[in-house]
RNA sequence: GGAGGAAUGGCAGAGCUGGUUUAAUGCACUAGUCUUGAAAACUAGCGUGCGGCAACGUACCGGGGGUUCGAAUCCCUCUUCCUCCGCCA
């Protein structure tokens, strides 16, 4: 969520970072209404807080009156309390009502796209920042999808899953299981060596968490509702990790505050269909491990260089081929101001898979979620927030599979062997 | 699930027979004095949002609603925590 004030004070800027959302004059209006509602705001509460002053005045005199025995003065000032009243009550009315009208329009502006988003509203021109195409695996026609390998060796069962639960949750069993929990303790060691402070959160969460990072009201219908508690599934670990920190102000000594998590996620991918959902390649429910740092604001966009060298780091040790996008203004999540995904190659499919995601909130998230430092002045700032996969496990897998077959097996990367504590899966 | 008690500023803890409390006091913290330095002592400052250039005003005592001229204080409701009982990894 924007803050109203940086409207007021940047608002030609933002029209013209949101147009490369795709936003038109038409749709750009609402800032203006924003801002004209807000000065209706302003002129109402001042007027409010004179008669609320002069209502406590009141309140005392009258106090202080029938203390002394001045009963009919007493009374005369109680009945003019009584109108003032009357119009505190509606101008309560009134500011409520501008307050909700804001708080909506504000929650339907998405974040402001940073200066090197590039232009354009689809995939196709999202900016490819890394790509290793010249040195792609080659693999012999007798090659594997990673679902029929998953049958072959016995690690993946898709129709137990359906069985249990329904389409998109995947039962791993054997090799399979022992390799996803490789993966997670690789991915979270990594992590605690660079310095992120590792939490188990709990994997649902409430409303206002939910609407702290952001996933309400925008994505309401990709969340598991636990109606009966008013809970959500987490979809991915940054809701409750981030969370963490709402309603805080912390020092600015303590910043950067770097945390990590390893969670199931859980989304519903409602609308999905096609070959892009075979497999492993979208599920309901699928593990990861979530970086999250939370900075001071001139740092965030050195700490999303930073993180987006760590992703690299797991990948070359995972030596999967992988290839790095800027999200152009279309394709950019609607509280992310600047994102970078990571594909990896996956072979057999020929195919690339989004393995991470790697933004900067800068404050609007921050903002929702009332995060902010306390300056060296004393003031307080709101912070930026960023996060990234570090890694998705599901599709890591797809690729690891599909790219190191060969007839002994599934070979494993070195970098992994001393957790999976096997070098070949057959 | 049942019965009782509680929720106050970073922490502790008054206020809770409604009106100089727009929240005492202590600790912690920040700055200063003193000291070679530190500690101690002393002095001052020290919650958040909104409006305002400022002075200042206003709102916030778990959340929401109500009574009243006036609510941290009374009433209703929800949530959470504690104690006891029941059930249970």
């Amino acid at each position: 969520m924007l803050q109203i004030s940086r409207i007021r004070s940047e608002k030609e800027n933002i029209a013209t970072a949101l147009k490369k959302r795709g936003w038109d004059d038409s749709q750009l209006d609402i800032l203006n209404r924003v801002i004209a509602l807000d000065d209706d705001r302003k002129s109402v509460q001042s007027a409010t807080d004179e008669l609320l002053s002069r209502r406590n005045q009141l309140s005392k005199e009258i106090g202080n009156l029938f203390k002394s025995g001045k009963a009919s003065e007493a009374n005369e000032a109680k009945s003019e309390v009584e109108t003032l009243k009357t119009t505190i009550a509606t101008n309560e009315t009134k500011m409520s009502a501008i307050k909700e009208d804001i708080e909506a329009i504000l929650l339907s502006i998405p974040n402001v796209p940073n200066i090197l988003v590039p232009n354009g509203l689809t995939e196709s021109d999202n900016e490819i920042t890394k790509d290793w195409t010249t040195t792609l695996p080659e693999l012999p026609e007798s090659a594997l999808p990673h679902w029929e390998l998953g049958k072959k060796y016995d690690i993946l069962d898709f129709e137990l899953g359906v069985k249990l639960t329904g389409a998109g949750f995947p039962v791993f069993r054997k090799k399979g299981s022992r390799l996803q929990r490789a993966l997670i303790n690789f991915f979270l060691d990594e992590a605690n060596n660079q310095g992120y402070e590792e939490i188990v959160p709990p994997l649902l969460v409430n409303e206002d968490s939910a609407k702290g990072t952001g996933q309400l009201p925008d994505k309401e219908g990709q969340m598991y509702h636990v109606t009966k508690d008013g809970l959500y599934l987490i979809p991915t670990a940054e809701v409750p990790i981030t969370n963490l920190y709402r309603n805080d102000i912390v020092r600015e000594d303590e910043l950067p505050i770097k945390l990590t998590g390893y969670t199931p996620c859980f989304r519903r991918e409602a609308g999905s269909y096609g070959s892009d959902v075979k497999g492993l390649n979208r599920v309901h429910q699928f593990d990861k491990i979530e970086i999250v740092q939370i900075v001071h604001p001139d740092k965030s966009y050195e700490t999303l260089d930073q993180m987006v060298g760590y992703v690299e780091t797991l990948l070359t040790k995972l030596e999967l081929p992988y290839r790095i996008l800027r999200l152009c203004g279309g394709d950019l999540t609607y509280a992310s101001a600047l994102t970078y995904d990571f594909e990896v190659y996956s072979a057999a499919q020929k195919k690339w898979l989004e393995v991470s995601s790697v933004s900067n909130f800068e404050t609007f998230q921050s903002n929702r979620l009332k995060l902010r430092y306390k300056n060296a002045e004393g003031k307080n700032q709101l912070a930026h927030t960023l996060n990234g996969s570090a890694l998705a496990l599901a599709r890591i897998i797809a690729a690891l599979l599909e790219n190191n077959q060969t007839d002994e097996g599934i070979k494993i990367p070195e970098a992994l062997r001393k957790y999976t504590g096997f070098d070949i899966l057959n």
